[in-house]
DNA sequence: CATTTGGACGGTACTCAGTTCCACGCCAGG
DNA sequence: CCTGGCGTGGAACTGAGTACCGTCCAAATG
């Protein structure tokens, strides 16, 4: 209505948002001054944007659907391949963002509202992890529950690792260093398989007449495969 | 004033608050709803508790401190020794509030907006971790940051584990079973040995023309030595 | 005893986020 | 023409949180 060949008012909205708490900070700008510069309706805003904070994080509930998908229809070796896969859809979507992204951690860095309803979403993703990781082993042993939590705070951890490694622009191959995180946390898990006394480290010896290089293939598909290692 | 006897004006407020978040939850309980119950007027409220969710969570900053405080005088071997070792003061906090630990969950399970508000606090403590043990490990190699960020999720997720289990009431014996995850989570970090460039998984391939059994005891005698392994 | 001072409390008025409801204009298709 | 959606604007309301001030009480001080 106001200006007819202006973008989308949604659109609109989040600039003038965005742009403001640049310019005077967060909690220094009431949602009246974002409808004004965007030339909008009070009522627009709360109809785009659920409240102030979400102007912020806009898509995190579709993220969490699209890694819903993406888990349902996995069909990996191991769990924690499969989480480890889903979650850099998580970081793309980041990447995608670009310069937007970098200017919302400048705010969450700031704003510690914003910090917290940030690792909210994060938590729910984890959750989602955890309650897949647990599905796919039964939770057959006593301490499954925790390993799988511990597998899910692993995969969360590594990529917000990476995540704001990129963020404040340390980082010039994040997928790359992705997944090298995610080898170490797969590491980490299949490595030892501890067992139920505590002091764990099996070990497996055998004897080939082959070279090292022409095993290395094989040893890394059984590592992948691990399962519950009784 | 209203009535002299009464226990001190700020337990009224909390126990006027959760008592009527019981009643009606938490949404539909105004502050003056409490402040009416509890007999005092509404700026009381706001001095005592900072907002309407500080009445749940009393005394997350001053437990901070706390572990802020054990972290410093800790003269562990290892950082990771450390922060499971202060993270039991988490715990006994939890535990020596007793019933009042368990309302304060099953309010956090029903309400959204508190689920959040906790799940920011533990986010604080895990920080304090990675902090912890990112000092006390120099940011020396590469990847160092990343696995200091994984041990602190780790500790972090065993803990809030043992603790859901024991406010679940399915534990008896929760500093137990504390101790036994904090002992998963350093075996955990312990084991493998990550080599320094990244990749995690050292796998040593070697030909011999003894049996196996013959080579055993002295496999286990190097991994009974085991150590940095660089 | 009278006075002062400081702290705890109550009350009022305000800002702002978020909700609800309604009214207006615009653009189909009948 | 009018009719029924649909996006929008606007007004009024609720409730959290803040700022400020007045009051009461109690202990300290003369």
């Amino acid at each position: 209505m106001t200006s007819r060949s202006a973008p989308p008012a949604r659109d609109r909205l989040a600039d003038a948002a965005l742009s403001l708490f640049d310019e005077r900070g967060y909690d220094q700008t009431t949602v009246d001054d974002i409808v004004e510069r965007a030339g909008v309706g009070r009522s627009t805003f709360f109809r785009y944007y659920g409240s102030k904070e979400a102007v912020v994080f806009p898509d995190h509930d579709g993220l969490l659907d699209a890694i819903r998908a993406r888990l349902a229809t996995s069909s990996d070796a191991t769990a924690l391949v499969a989480v480890s896969d889903a979650v850099r859809l998580v970081l793309l979507h980041y990447l995608e963002e670009g310069e937007i992204a970098r200017r919302r951690y400048a705010l969450t860095s700031k704003v510690s509202a914003l910090r917290d309803r940030e690792i909210a979403s994060v938590a729910r993703y984890q959750r989602l992890f955890r309650e897949f990781i647990t599905a796919w082993m039964g939770d057959e042993a006593p301490g499954a529950a925790l390993r799988a939590e511990l597998m899910a705070a692993a995969v969360a951890s590594a990529h917000n690792h990476v995540l704001r490694r990129w963020l404040r622009g340390e980082c010039q191959d994040p997928l790359a260093e992705l997944d090298a995180a995610m080898q170490e946390v797969i590491a980490l898990f299949t490595a030892p398989a501890p067992t139920a006394d505590g002091a764990g480290t099996t070990v497996v010896a055998f004897q080939s007449s082959q070279p090292l290089d022409a095993l290395l293939p094989a040893l890394r598909r059984l590592l992948a495969e691990d399962g519950p290692a009784k």
